[in-house]
DNA sequence: CTTGCTGCAAACAGTTTGCAGAACT
DNA sequence: AGTTCTGCAAACTGTTTGCAGCAAG
């Protein structure tokens, strides 16, 4: 599956006139192969890591470019910085954000999107995305 | 109700050892005379055409003690400013954001309020509060 | 060869902080 | 009087942009 969102990309890249390049491919590499709510600052240090000499602003750009070809989400946590995660088709969840440990608990709730689309319905509204974080205490720190 | 929240807001104030000022007692009231999800910015601005003189700092300051009085909600929508919005209790919406037009439809639905106490039960978590955010085009920009 | 891409640094926007003086209790 | 609060400016943080050189097509 990781080529076919190789695949995704380097067909949006076509279909956009934008070229492929070594940057592109590492940064797309790396960003899937992380699992969490990454930040750009994350990916970055795990970029450069491995591949020293590439830039914050490369980064930046590139992850806009994967959230415009429908390979990544931007999220906003309130954490003050922007985190992507893997956008994986036919597939959406939510999250449950603890505000004691910093933890995120994903879920999914088929009766949820659907009372989402009949709202929309009755204002008339056309969804394109969603998102719903639900905050609160996780069990471990509850007690 | 406006001396109902100046009321939450001064016994708030006295249980902190927090002090009444003039500051404090100005933005509050041009808050409770606003009614959309104003960033703070542009209660900034408001504060300072009647009242030259109060400072960014201190309306960024005095907005977050609302927020700790229970008096303001924070919300971040996508355009990289801190917004926040009354809070009435009892009373909870969440929100349909057009990406065309910056508009936003506030909707409130019990049903998903419900579902959401279920999810957040099922994994132990302790539910402080949630947001929800729809994004899409309205009926006007659809067309 | 042409044009888009990169890396760097500088610019930016929003927000926070340090501090001396002012204001509340 | 004692302490908190304010206003200002400077500091910070995350993100974007301008540009000269590099690289893909």
């Amino acid at each position: 599956m990781i080529l076919e969102k190789k695949k995704t990309f380097n067909d949006f890249a076509a279909s956009k006139g934008l070229r492929s390049t070594r940057q592109r491919d590492i940064i797309l590499d790396i960003f899937l192969s992380t699992h969490e709510h990454i930040s750009v600052e994350e990916l970055y240090l795990k970029v450069k890591s491995s591949n020293p000499g590439i830039g914050h602003a490369t980064v930046y750009r590139t992850l806009k470019l994967f959230a415009e070809a429908g390979l990544a989400r931007e999220i906003l946590l309130h954490d003050g910085q922007t985190r992507y995660e893997h956008v994986v088709k036919g597939e959406h969840h939510d999250h449950l954000v603890c505000t004691g440990c910093n933890s995120i608990i994903e879920f999914e709730d088929e009766t949820i999107e659907k009372l989402q689309s009949e709202i929309a319905a009755r204002h008339g509204f056309l969804i394109n995305s969603h998102k719903m974080e639900i905050y609160g205490l996780c069990a471990n720190c509850r007690r």
